[in-house]
Order: C-alpha cells, then structure tokens, then sequence
DNA sequence: AGATTGAACGATTTGTTGATTATTCAGAAA
DNA sequence: TTTCTGAATAATCAACAAATCGTTCAATCT
C-alpha cells in the first residue's frame, strides 16, 4: 500500500514536470511512463487514464490552496468584512496569476473542467464550506444577518462568479478586477451587515 | 439615400431568412446577393462584410428588446425593488429562450461576440444606461441609497453577469437560475436600500 | 499466484489536397 | 460619372489518408 503511494506520487511527479514544461496533449501516456521506468500499460493499474493523473495533479495543488482560504477565513484581529475581502481577493488573485502567466496551467483547467464537470463543482463546494462557517461566526458575533447560510453562501458565489475564472469572462486587468470585486463586494456586505452604518435621512432629494 | 436604405433594408431581410434557415455558416454571399437579385460584390456597397449584416440583425432585434427593458424600468405601481427584479429576469429569460430553443440564434450570438467583442460591450452599456436611471430615480425616492449611481450599475451588472448568459457559464435549469437570481437581488435591494426593514437586534448571539 | 510488459486496437489528431467562399476590383452598363 | 457586375484572388473549410496516441489484454516474468 506505502508501494503504490509511492509510485502513484511518482506518476503525479513525472506527469508534472511533463504537462508544465511540453503542456497536456503534447505530454503522451508512454513518455511518462518512461520517466517512471514502466511500461505505459502499467500506469493504468495506479490511475485509470491520463485525464485522471491530471486531476490528481490539480487536487494535489487545490488542497494547499483551500487550506490557505480556510486560515485566511479565520484569521483573528479582522472583523468579517474584511475576511470575506481576503477570501473572494485571494481567489481572484490566484486564478488570475495562474491562468494569466502560465499558457499549461489555463490549457489544463480548460480540460479538466472541460471533461470533468463535477470536479469544477467539487471545488465550488469546498469552497462553500468555508463560505458558510465565515458567514455562521459572522452571525453570531452579530456582524451580518441572514436566514439561510448555505443559501446565503451560494448567493455571494454566484455574485462573483465573474471573478472566479475572469479570463473567461472578460479581457480586464487586474486592477480593474480588483476595483469591481471591490464594488460587488461593497454591496454584498452592506446587504448582509443588520446596519453598523447609520443613514436614516428619509428621502431628501430634490425632485426635477 | 432613402433608395439605399431599403437596399439594406432588403439585404437585411434575405440574410435574416437564411441565418435563421440555415444558419449563418451555412448561408454564402452568393445566395443573399441572389435573393436580392444583384451581384455578391454589390453587397460591398451596402456593407463592409458579412458579419456586418449579421450585426445590423442582431442589432435590430435588441433595439426592441431594449425598449421593452425602458419600459419595465419605469412602470407605475411598482417599487424600485419590482422594477429592476422584471428589468433582470427580462434578461435572463430573454437570453435563455433564445439561445435555448434556437440554434441558429445561439450561433450567431457566438459569432458576433467573438468576432466583435465591442458589440457584447455596447448592449452592456445601454442596459446600463437603463439601469443609472432607474437607480438615479430609487435614489430620488429614498428607496436605494448608493454613492456613485453609474458605479453601482457597474456592479449590479458584474455580480449578475452569470444570469446574462446564462449557457455558458452553467448548464443550470431557467428555474435554478430564477432561484439563484432572486437570491442575487435580494443581497443586492437590502444592500442598497437605506433599511426599510427594521431589524435592529444587537448582536444577541449565543457565543459557544 | 500477482506484477509487468508491449504489441494490437480503435479513437483522435495531423497533414494534405481540393473545393467553397468572402472579398476585391477592372471593367461593363446606365 | 455613378452604379453595378462577375471573374480573379486569397482565405477558409471539408474530406480523406496517414500517423500518433490512449487504452487494453494476452503473454511473460518474478
């Protein structure tokens, strides 16, 4: 069991250096293989084909990135606004640079969410949980109010969606990213805060 | 000049009948100039190029459609809240339809946005345009409250991006989306709204 | 037995060719 | 002159062949 562990580390590490350095399709299942010293029927007795040595890949990778969110999502000393802030800007800022700078990086999401759906869709409700024990301690300190956390938690991901693969989307800049993540933000939180702000001026506008 | 523009209006109206018979690949200069009963190089006259008649289509059509939208933006008896629900869920439903039930409109709709990005950009800014008035007047009421109007449009659009076309960031069902959508809004009104809603429970939370 | 191989298979990709098509423009018609 | 034509051009597409590659599995090794 330590045995193959190792070997399967071994397939993820050689596919690696392969599919960051020559990209995924140019990397074939033989030349890995090779790398390993094993013939490249063999590798299908550790994964059960190129796609999923990808995936695991990507997992490999998503893990150290989520652990990272779950710290950013607790940090004590900042209220939680500004945690939510952290956490929604660090996503941003790490697909953009991944996507932005490495042509491999963006070539293997495209596959991976291409082929694999429920993997995109795992990630989102990793993400959610974490979302969701945000917005439960939130609450309870009093710093937002809502009804439904799961749903709640659901909403802010579907509000910022523009955000989660942004060179999907759109061709902005960075900062322009930033500036509207801001923005979305800044409405999101002014929805879900019970009103810290107190603006009670009833309508004093001057009508035309 | 008068002469002219029923030339176009005629070219309009064939390529309309084959881009939405046959699609728009499989409709030829040729053909169009024929049904017109001229030469393909006269259509040069009319038109810069192909696309361009698909995008005097496209642009027809919207123009109604952005009518409709003014016209949900300003309705009597409903509250600013009502309003700007009917202004995005005419959207959503619009563009779901229509890039649902048909696959010519589907195929256009990905040609101009990928040939003429500018154009997805334009319909952008004129629903904005919709969107700063109806703020300016919720803001004039004392229903929404907001800093900058033109800014907030800008967000209200970037966190709703994901209901605006609606198949190709999801295969979520119209109903799923509705859901999603109204949760959307419903973040975004309590955001923007100067708290009708008298919720003033102090943080009175059972710390564990 | 279980682990591994590598030739064989079918699917996918690549390369090439020929035909189609958008676009142009020199000249014909008006 | 101005308006239009349609053959010429260059770009794109479609179809087919060859090669490559992911995957399988009967045979081999340990």
């Amino acid at each position: 069991m330590a045995e193959k562990d190792t070997v399967k580390d071994q397939i993820v590490d050689a596919a690696k250096k392969r599919f960051s350095h020559f990209g995924y399709a140019k990397t074939t299942m033989a030349e890995v293989a090779s790398d390993c010293a094993m013939s490249p029927g063999n590798l299908y007795r550790f994964f059960p084909g190129k796609l999923d040595i990808a995936e695991a890949i990507a997992t490999e990778d998503y893990s150290k990135h989520l652990e990272h969110l779950r710290k950013l999502a607790v940090q004590p000393g900042k209220d939680a606004a500004q945690r939510l802030h952290d956490l929604l800007f660090e996503e941003l800022r790490r697909t953009y640079h991944k996507l932005e700078k490495d042509p491999r990086a963006y070539e293997m999401a495209r596959v991976i969410s291409q082929e694999r759906p429920k993997f995109a869709n795992w990630m989102l409700e990793n993400e959610r949980k974490i979302l969701v024990e945000l917005l439960d301690e939130a609450e309870r300190r009093g710093e937002f109010k809502m009804d439904d956390k799961e749903f709640t938690a659901e909403m802010v991901q579907a509000a910022t969606m523009k955000f989660r693969y942004p060179q999907l989307w759109s061709k902005l800049t960075l900062p322009k990213l930033e500036r509207e993540l801001e923005g979305v933000m800044n409405l999101l939180i002014v929805g879900l805060c019970p009103h810290m702000t107190e603006l009670r001026r009833s309508a004093h506008g001057e009508a035309a």
